[in-house]
RNA sequence: GGUACCGUGGCCGAGAGGUUAGGCAGAGCUCUGCAAAAGCUUGUACAGCGGUUCGAAUCCGUUCGGUACCUCCA
């Protein structure tokens, strides 16, 4: 078996994985800024590393997967007044900052538990983590790489770099940096331009405010990861995932200023997700042309044709490569749903399916054709978590199985080891691993009887040719949203839409 | 302006020096009381122009187009 490879934002190159401790993984996801309603843009991080956590697992690995919640609000554009975005929205609903940030987040956990994203194994706020960023920015002074200015205390990027690899990450040479015409507010207090803060004075009418060495005030964006990574994984720890939008200038931050803490790089493999797309342009509330996850899974926006079911969207971020663009569409996102069903339906085929006993397999091209498309999956994950080439080698399966439903194949073409493969690669690819689930959730048992009742009506009526009643009986179901299918040899099967 | 990245058949979207990606849509056939599924078959794709090579969609150069980051951002 092929050895998991990931491409590191770092080296720009895919390496192989291996993790600091043996059968340890610490995993760290930037989390959501907890001061508004998460839209699709949000969802493709938290769908990929969701994979990320869940393929390590199922490598065997333990892992422990901290994502925080960014609730302390940071200043909204270094261009205008440092404001506490939190609190300024706040104002405006009229709501105390933490009820907002309560709303928001209760929200983003619906959602993450719609889509089936396993829940992180610590989930760090950055108000709970006040102490931690204070000292570790008393520490980085103490270390002569950040000063204190009116309250604000920023981080001497040109010191940093003088001696250590500043820029790095995002690929970005600091005199470039330096040149930058655009003239930002506030800067006559940084000593260069590249300067970030780790602790800014809070304005009067700033709500979320902390007693500091320095006065009242409030963290830098970036000091929060920082210090939360560094708490619950260790100085340096194995992988840090997020947007790529994030490269620069929040993680290439971050590297700054645990290097300086800790005296170490703090991160072994940085992944990045690229972005959704709407018609080619980033989603991003700049653009104005967010659409909402309630909004997605409801319906209700200009764009949508329909409502898209959670996992619907997550087969379609699946069907992508977690580095390349995605351009939302709903013609894409149609299309998904009917390539989610029709894998789906075969996957409940196959569970539905008589193993096979013998030993010899009676096609012997088809088993082996069967054992190269399961063992090729596990290659294509282990390649940079290439979900989509997985999702392509099942869809090759499907005739397969659909044909051994309709007896066009016998389950004793393949061998009884090569259908216990298949079996077991639905299962752990599509659910274990992918997180994917039924459209629809399990029925309860009442309609379960009902329809036992209904389906033994209509083969009644079928079997005395009676085809007026047994059409109405299909009919009705189907205006009903209950779609019954006739299955070869007499028996009939129903899906809800 | 600086720095990256991308441009694949009607649409989405993998791949990557020589072999069908896959999905959706379309066409034909089979099965079926009908329908829906399903099965089989089918598709002269890789932005333009040069170059390297026995061979390039895949490498190099260049042109055009697009996007992202440089500022809060998933």
């Amino acid at each position: 078996m092929s050895e998991l490879y990931i491409y590191n934002s770092y080296t720009r190159q895919k390496e192989k994985f291996e993790p600091i401790t043996p059968g340890h993984v610490g995993l760290y996801v930037c989390g959501p800024t907890v001061s508004g309603e998460s839209h699709l843009g949000h969802a493709r991080p938290y769908v990929t590393f969701d994979v990320v956590n869940r393929y390590l697992q199922h490598l065997g690995y333990k892992v422990r997967y901290v994502r925080n919640i960014t609730d302390a609000g940071h200043f909204e554009e270094e261009g205008r007044e440092a404001e506490d975005k939190v609190g300024k929205k706040a104002l405006l609903e009229k709501l105390e900052p933490m009820e907002l940030v309560h709303k928001y987040t209760s929200l983003f956990h619906w959602a993450m538990n719609r889509f089936n994203c396993i829940e992180p194994s610590i989930e760090p706020t950055a108000t709970g983590h006040i102490i931690e960023q204070i000292s570790m920015i008393e520490d980085i002074i103490a270390k002569g790489y950040a000063y204190e200015v009116n309250g604000s205390v920023y981080f001497d990027v040109k010191k940093y770099a003088a001696s250590h690899d500043y820029g790095k990450l995002s690929g970005r040479v600091l005199d470039d940096l330096l040149e930058t015409t655009r003239q930002l507010d506030g800067q006559d207090e940084k000593r260069d331009k590249a300067d970030f803060a780790l602790w800014k004075k809070a304005a009067p009418e700033h709500i979320m405010r902390w007693k500091s060495p320095w006065g009242v005030g409030f963290p830098g964006w970036h000091i929060e990861c920082s210090a939360m990574s560094s708490k619950y994984l260790g100085e340096r720890f194995d992988i840090h995932g997020g947007g790529m939008d994030l490269q620069f200038p929040h993680h290439e931050s971050e590297i700054a200023q645990s290097t300086i803490a800790h005296g170490c790089a703090p991160v072994n493999y940085w992944m990045h997700n690229n972005m959704i797309t709407i018609n080619g342009k980033k989603m991003g509330k700049s653009y104005n042309n967010v659409i909402k996850l309630t909004e997605l899974f409801s319906g209700d926006h200009p764009i949508l044709e329909q409502a898209y079911h959670p996992m619907v969207i997550r087969f379609n971020i699946l069907q992508s490569h977690y580095r390349s663009t995605l351009d939302f569409s709903n013609e894409s996102l149609q299309a998904s749903e009917k390539a989610l069903k029709r894998l789906w339906e075969a996957y409940e085929a196959l569970k539905g399916l008589t193993a096979p006993t013998g030993q010899e397999a009676g096609d012997a091209a088809l088993d082996q054709k069967i054992r190269q498309a399961v063992a090729e999956c596990a290659d294509f994950m282990n390649d940079d978590l290439n979900t989509a080439k997985v999702l392509a080698n099942l869809f090759d399966l499907a005739p397969v199985i659909n044909s051994m439903k309709g007896g066009i194949i016998g389950t004793d073409a393949i061998s009884a080891e090569t259908f216990s493969l298949l079996s077991n690669a639905f299962k752990v690819y599509l659910e274990d691993i992918m997180g994917l689930q039924a459209l629809q959730q399990a029925n309860d048992e009442k309609l379960e009887a009902v329809m036992e009742l209904v389906i033994q009506m209509r083969k009644e009526a079928r079997n005395r040719k009676d085809f007026e009643a047994s059409d109405k009986i299909r009919n009705m179901l189907a205006s009903a949203g209950i779609m019954l299918k006739d299955e070869k040899g007499g028996e009939m099967s129903y899906t809800i839409q």
